[in-house]
DNA sequence: AACGCCTCACGACAATCGTCATAAAAGGAG
DNA sequence: CTCCTTTTATGACGATTGTCGTGAGGCGTT
């Protein structure tokens, strides 16, 4: 992978447009300009042009050679949106997830599906805690710092 | 509250100093910035100025008249952060909670207190979806589609 | 070759961001 | 009141964003 080590921060407008092409995989400037119309706000097709530019030149997306070229992304949304991610929960919610699921849950609602994953991945995370040699102590009194320090940046 | 219905985009640096003052709560300039000191990459004292300046003319933060004058968050991080991470989680697993919990492991570990939240968190959002009339359809072909339309704006 | 029609490369532009330096204003020590 | 320190207000400036308009470059038709 030759994708930018540390890559540039990603403006809101880029990230729509990165978004799209993390679902409709790869598209050609027009198709792309189309598929924005109801995908974001409706835009110009050169302000399309400019964006996908942009985001090629910061190297998290990759265009093709063929004629009418095809613009794809190059990175994964997990290498992207991972960072950011974090770098919000930790703003917000000082780094804890709870909260986080609290909010989701008041706008959303959980499939039957998604509870049961849900469920196996906490039973998981639940027994590798006690495997890893603590002993369940029941009721521990600060409120879990898992806070990593910094801002991300 | 009279805050901005609409809160203007804030952009990463003003996120770094608004989180600060969620979690310190008030401070002067000159405390901004020497919290700022070890809570973010330090920079000038008039940077910090700027950016709490910009932050008030945005309405997220609130200066009082005292002479050394307090700076606050007028917003809370449930306003404009659950906003930002909506959209973010819309872009990045497609509105989907259950790879954000996935990714979050990975990365941090859950204490027993938590790990004891998020079950009950888990097992109301699941009540609720029985109750709501719906027949518990043990395995929904489609991957629940959550999704909300359009990448917030 | 000549003519159009796409596709793409450039460059323009205003707004915002990120960082500061400096000047003006307020307070307090003598 | 006068001088020194702290607090504010302004203004600068380059980089980035967000949107486009134009104009050059290819290519399929006639």
């Amino acid at each position: 992978m030759d994708v930018p080590r540390n890559l540039r921060r990603l403006s809101s407008r880029e990230l729509d447009i990165l978004a799209m092409l993390w679902q409709r995989g790869p598209l050609t400037l027009r198709e792309a300009h189309e598929a924005f119309e109801e995908f974001g706000d409706p835009v110009g097709y050169t302000t399309i042009q400019t964006r996908l530019n942009r985001l090629v030149k910061k190297g998290v997306v990759r265009r093709t050679d063929r004629r009418p070229a095809a613009y794809e992304a190059a990175v994964a949304p997990s290498e992207v949106g991972a960072q950011d991610l974090d770098t919000l929960l930790d703003r917000v919610t000082q780094g804890r997830l709870v909260p986080l699921v609290a909010h989701f849950l008041t706008q959303h609602r959980l499939s039957p599906d998604e509870i049961q994953e849900l469920k196996s991945l906490i039973d998981t995370a639940e027994t590798k805690w006690k495997q890893s040699g603590h002993g369940p102590s029941s009721a521990g009194p600060g409120p879990s710092k898992t806070r990593s320090r910094g801002p991300s940046k």
